[in-house]
DNA sequence: ATTATCTATAGATCTATAGATAATGC
DNA sequence: ATTATCTATAGATCTATAGATAATGC
């Protein structure tokens, strides 16, 4: 039943993206190794091959998110230029975002459950947000590098906010307010020069 | 065994608070009956006079947890007058909020959480956060409900997404960075009127 | 020989129910 | 008589480990 390097490095990386889907679908504590492993297409009992226990594959986890959203972030800013701050808001914002959160940024899907968790996990968020925060600081107008990052916190919790807010309430129409207003209000009001 | 219709309505009420601590502090999917029944110090076979099923419970105590906060923002308007908003978001994004999350505003304890549950529960979050945004439109500056709506709306995202922020991250300093300067903002930029 | 995977299982959980018990409240 | 609580347990889970198997890679 042994399989090749190749094969074993790509079995560790097809745990890694189920459970990186399966975990923001269904937050931390609503999955299990089963489950991930037969969506992987593994049994189960394998997986201590590839993670130490379930926390190490959640530390893991979390850091590969947030190193995707924060990727994701550098290439707007290389791509759209002057209006990148205005392409990651509306991005972030947008319905597609809001109905995937599977595939979506961590701190909106994980967030709430990431507190409760043990310091490894808390430790890759810590080092996501600041990433991001450092992203954001160099779009939002501001005459000194303080303000710029105060205003990439206040954007930040704002579109993380909206978002948390917009995904918890089981009225669409509702929903659809808090991303649109939100969205406006941040393009207009943190990207626009001064 | 069989207690008084007053004990009987105690322990209804001790469960609910039981439940409203530990659901807040360890989630939805962390805490189980046994432990809520054991709070309330009873065992857990006698849930079910009570309640139910686990989902009617949760129902129960996120409507409660969010007339509680909402109960609390009315009292604070009814006693501050002019200064409402600002002690709202001055507590709201205070040090103790940010440590006692059992004690404090179910969408940032358990938004992440609420986004997956059923309908039952959205409903009582979006019941919630319907009437928060209520009262903020109340305080916000602006010309006309639109306006004053479109505010309260971002301000309240502006708090949950701080605090959530602020507590899925290990560093303290961090933290604290987050929730004084989202207070600030908030208190400097939409409190004052225009 | 090493080791990735499988099967099987230990030992804790979990929600929910059944039946016994004993006190209330008609 | 009714019923709130208790004990006990069913039937699913859960994380993690042990030992067998079989293919890799020296």
């Amino acid at each position: 039943m042994r399989v090749s390097k190749e094969q074993f490095a790509e079995h560790r990386e097809r745990i890694l993206t189920v459970a990186a889907l399966l975990f923001r679908q269904k937050g931390f504590d609503g999955v299990g190794i089963v489950d991930i492993m037969k969506g992987a297409g593994l049994t189960h009992g394998g997986f201590y091959r590839h993670f130490e226990s379930k926390e190490d594959l959640m530390m893991q986890v979390s850091a590969r998110a947030l190193a995707g959203s924060t990727l994701v972030w550098e290439q707007t800013v290389s791509e759209e230029g002057q209006d990148s701050l205005k392409a990651i808001v509306k991005r972030y914002l947008s319905e597609a975002h809001f109905e995937h959160r599977e595939r979506g940024c961590a701190f909106s899907a994980l967030g709430a459950d990431a507190a409760r968790q043990p310091l490894s996990i808390r430790s890759a968020f810590a080092n996501g947000l600041t990433h991001m925060i450092k992203i954001l600081s160099g779009l939002v107008p501001g005459a000194s590098t303080a303000v710029r990052r105060r205003k990439a916190i206040s954007t930040m919790a704002q579109m993380v906010g909206a978002m948390v807010l917009a995904r918890c309430v089981d009225d669409p129409k509702l929903s659809r307010e808090i991303l649109a207003t939100v969205s406006n209000n941040l393009v207009e009001h943190v990207a626009r020069s001064s």
